[in-house]
DNA sequence: GGGCGTCGTTGCGCTAGATCAAAGAAGGCA
DNA sequence: TGCCTTCTTTGATCTAGCGCAACGACGCCC
């Protein structure tokens, strides 16, 4: 069942069953209580995780206080192959926005691991790279889109990640705030509720507290894209 | 004369002298002459790069055609390990913007060379995390400073980088117009214009024609770091 | 079920910075 | 030397989105 969770994680996904099973065996299960922290920006990287349920947020936080999300992490996902690296610091903060379990791997295990495994390492880069280029997606999207654009693609991100279908639309299956959506794209809380409120008069979503459910995901992917609407 | 130029490079620092002349013995040089293309966006990732002479300029470009720079690259830097992973396409450009030389490694050589000195596995690794970071960096300054501090910062940056000592000054060695400036900090050429003249008018800097020179480093910092201005 | 804390909405004013327009410099080349 | 291209500067205008403030709504807990 540990082996069944790392087949749905991109990094293990396709790898031998020998390879699958000595990772699972050598992991530990560590549990994080909704609103503590899995790692802090700074640490030192000492433990790879696989997410196996429950939520985090992977953040960063300027001098002045104020927060900027990179990501929202769920079941599956796999976080913190940088304490691969001997002497690194973890870049970001990992926090559990819910009750969480992970598998997870300490240096000594990982470096074992990676070394009877050699595939594994390769997986590595190829998982940085990937994320290395949706990073840069994401900044020139920063540095050239509009607002509206910049939430419309979070959105439609979120409906793929976590979307979870209910009558009348996809729901995004994570107790997500305006002020979430609005570190998520480089915003403020006020602009995000009333881009909101303006798709909703549109029906192109419902929202509520803490809770978006897409309905029209054509016309909100023709924001996204800035296709003529239809 | 080539593992000099490998020794400077971070991703080769410090290896054994065997490894360097594998690798340099390896590589092949190629030329490009300003203006043209190492690869573009999308091309299959087929070579890894350490840049020998010249200068090169790593961007994006969105389908409006506004362009975003990702980085500036000069000597004894790499650029391109994305080939190592089979069936990887280049998510960027990267032009040289004056004549150019590098050294080059083609996916099969690359992988022989990654199989039989592992030590290159584990150095992609690092060079990609680090990269990763200070794009995390990048992204979190875009998504919370305003625009002078990401200019501050930028040409801080550039004179770590490739500053020339000047009477008077350290200069960036490299011809570099205000729109450059601009793509390369997510704002636009008439206002990096007119910042930097407020800075020389306020005697930070000097400038002209694709030319910038920093006179005053500890003022620029405190711009930066929003530090108390002296 | 009532009170309270948290989250969301919306009107209003404001400003950083984009955009437009037009007029200089600086260099390259014939 | 003079022309032409490219780069830069600067004024004027405009606007997307920020920040504040006040109010409203939801949900939780006693």
């Amino acid at each position: 069942m540990r082996t069944d969770l790392l087949c749905r994680c991109h990094y293990f996904a396709g790898l031998a069953e020998e390879t699958l099973t000595a990772a699972a065996s050598a992991a530990q299960l560590r549990h994080v209580s909704g609103g503590e922290f899995f790692f802090r920006q700074g640490d030192p990287a000492s433990h790879f995780y696989v997410l196996a349920e429950g939520h985090a947020r992977l953040s960063q936080i300027t001098p002045e206080g104020r927060q900027v999300i990179m990501g929202l992490i769920g079941p599956a996902h796999a976080i913190g192959i940088i304490a691969a690296i001997p002497g690194a610091l973890y870049p970001l903060d990992l926090q559990a926005t819910q009750d969480s379990q992970a598998l997870t791997w300490n240096q000594r295990t990982l470096h074992m691991l990676l070394e009877s495994h050699p595939v594994l390492g390769l997986r590595a880069l190829r998982m940085v790279s990937s994320r290395f280029v949706e990073l840069q997606d994401r900044y020139r999207e920063l540095a050239t889109e509009r607002v509206e654009r910049r939430l419309a693609r979070a959105i439609l991100r979120l409906v793929a990640q976590v979307g979870r279908p209910e009558a009348g639309g996809v729901t995004i299956a994570l107790p997500l705030a305006r002020q979430d959506l609005a570190e998520l794209t480089g915003t403020t809380l006020y602009t995000v509720s009333r881009t909101l409120s303006a798709w909703e008069d549109a029906g192109i979503i419902r929202s509520g507290r803490e809770r978006v459910t897409l309905c029209d995901p054509a016309r909100l992917t023709a924001i996204a894209e800035d296709l003529p609407t239809a």
